[in-house]
DNA sequence: GGTAGACCTGGACGC
DNA sequence: GCGTCCAGGTCTACC
C-alpha cells in the first residue's frame, strides 16, 4: 500500500534524514545515502507496520508492508507529516538567514526540519537517554530499550517498534537497569511513561498547545530528566527555536568559532545567537561552524 | 539565585 | 584482568 504526501516547498527528504542524529536511533533506519527512510510504527490499536518513506517530486510516498485501512492510513499520513515537518514554512527565517554567510545556503538545501518520533513521548525519552552520557551510549541503550520492550514487526521480528508508554509503565526500575542499561535514568523513564500511560500528562496535546514558549518550557522542565538542555532540544522538535540547546558539543563549538578554542560557558553560547530571538536554535542547529570534529 | 556533590555507564589507560 | 580516571546533564540539598 502506498500513500503520497505533499511537503511544503522546498523539501529534501534527506536533509531532513540527515538533520540530527535520531536517524541512528531505533525505530528509525536509512539507506547508505540518505534518500530512504524506514521506520517501525506502532498503530493505535497496536498493529506494528513497517514504512518505507522515499522523496517524490513533490514530497514523499509512503510504502507499508501490509494493508491498512482508512484510520490507519490517516494516522499514518498524519505521524509521517509531523515527523517530517511537511507543513513546516521557514521562508521568514529564510529571509533572515539570507544575510548570513553562515546560514545563507540554508534555503538552497532545504534545511529547518529536523527529524522529529511519531509521538513527543519517544522524543522525551530519546532526549533523556542523551543527557550525562556519550552519543555511543545513547544509541546502545535506546537499541536496548526498543529490543527488551518494543514491540517486533510480524514481517521481520528482529525489527521492532518504540515501546510504548504503557508497556515501560509495566516494568519497574530494576528491570530498566538491568535490560536497557539506562542507569539513574530508570526512575525518570518509569515516572513519564507512568504519567503518560495514566493519562496524567498528555505530551501529545504540547504538539499543538497554544502557549507562549516560556510557559512550553516551564512544562517539559516539569517532567523529571529534562533539564536546561534537553529542554530546548525538546522545544526545537516542537519547532520553538528561542532556546540554545547548550550541551558541552555547543560549548566545544562556539569556543572554537569565537574564542580561539579557548574555555567558554553557557553564557558565551547563548550571547553568540542573541540577536536571533526567536530563531536562535534554529540558526544554532544549521550554523556551518568551522569545527567539525573532536 | 548560585553552587557542590551525587547519580551511572562504559571506554581509555596504566599496571 | 583489574583498578582508576574520565565524559556527559540533571537533581537535590544547602547557603
Amino acid at each position: 500500500m502506498k500513500l503520497i504526501l505533499s511537503a511544503y516547498p522546498p523539501f529534501s527528504l534527506s536533509t531532513v534524514i540527515q538533520s540530527h542524529g535520531w536517524i541512528q536511533l531505533p525505530a528509525f533506519n536509512t539507506d547508505g545515502e540518505a534518500k530512504e527512510l524506514t521506520f517501525v510504527y506502532r498503530l493505535t490499536p497496536g498493529k506494528v507496520v513497517g514504512l518505507r518513506i522515499q522523496e517524490t517530486d513533490s514530497g514523499v510516498s509512503v510504502e507499508t508492508d501490509c494493508q491498512l485501512s482508512q484510520a490507519e492510513q490517516d494516522d499514518i499520513a498524519c505521524k509521517v507529516t509531523w515527523m517530517l515537518g511537511l507543513d513546516q514554512d521557514y521562508s521568514a527565517f529564510y529571509a533572515l538567514a539570507s544575510n548570513e554567510p553562515k546560514l545563507a545556503y540554508m534555503q538552497e538545501r532545504a534545511q529547518g526540519r529536523v527529524l522529529r518520533c511519531p509521538t513527543l513521548f519517544e522524543d522525551v525519552i530519546k532526549t533523556i537517554l542523551t543527557t550525562n552520557t556519550l552519543w555511543a551510549h545513547t544509541i546502545r541503550m535506546a537499541d536496548a530499550l526498543v529490543l527488551e520492550y518494543g514491540d517486533s514487526l510480524p514481517a521481520d521480528p528482529a525489527r521492532h517498534a518504540f515501546p510504548t508508554a504503557e508497556c515501560l509503565a509495566a516494568t519497574d526500575e530494576e528491570s530498566l537497569r538491568a535490560k536497557a542499561r539506562v542507569g539513574y535514568r530508570a526512575p525518570y523513564i518509569l515516572g513519564l511513561a507512568r504519567a503518560v500511560a495514566s493519562g496524567d500528562l498528555d505530551l501529545e496535546a504540547l504538539k499543538t498547545a497554544d502557549l507562549y514558549t516560556t510557559e512550553l518550557r516551564k512544562q517539559l522542565m516539569a517532567i523529571k530528566g529534562v533539564g536546561g538542555y534537553a529542554a530546548a532540544n525538546l522545544l526545537m522538535l516542537l519547532g520553538r527555536y528561542a532556546y540554545v540547546p547548550v550541551d558541552s558539543w555547543a560549548i566545544k563549538l562556539v569556543s572554537h568559532e569565537w574564542y580561539n578554542g579557548e574555555p567558554v560557558g553557557q553564557p558565551e553560547v547563548e550571547k553568540a545567537f542573541e540577536h536571533w530571538g526567536e530563531w536562535k536554535g534554529l540558526a544554532f542547529w544549521f550554523w556551518d561552524w568551522s569545527y567539525h570534529n573532536g
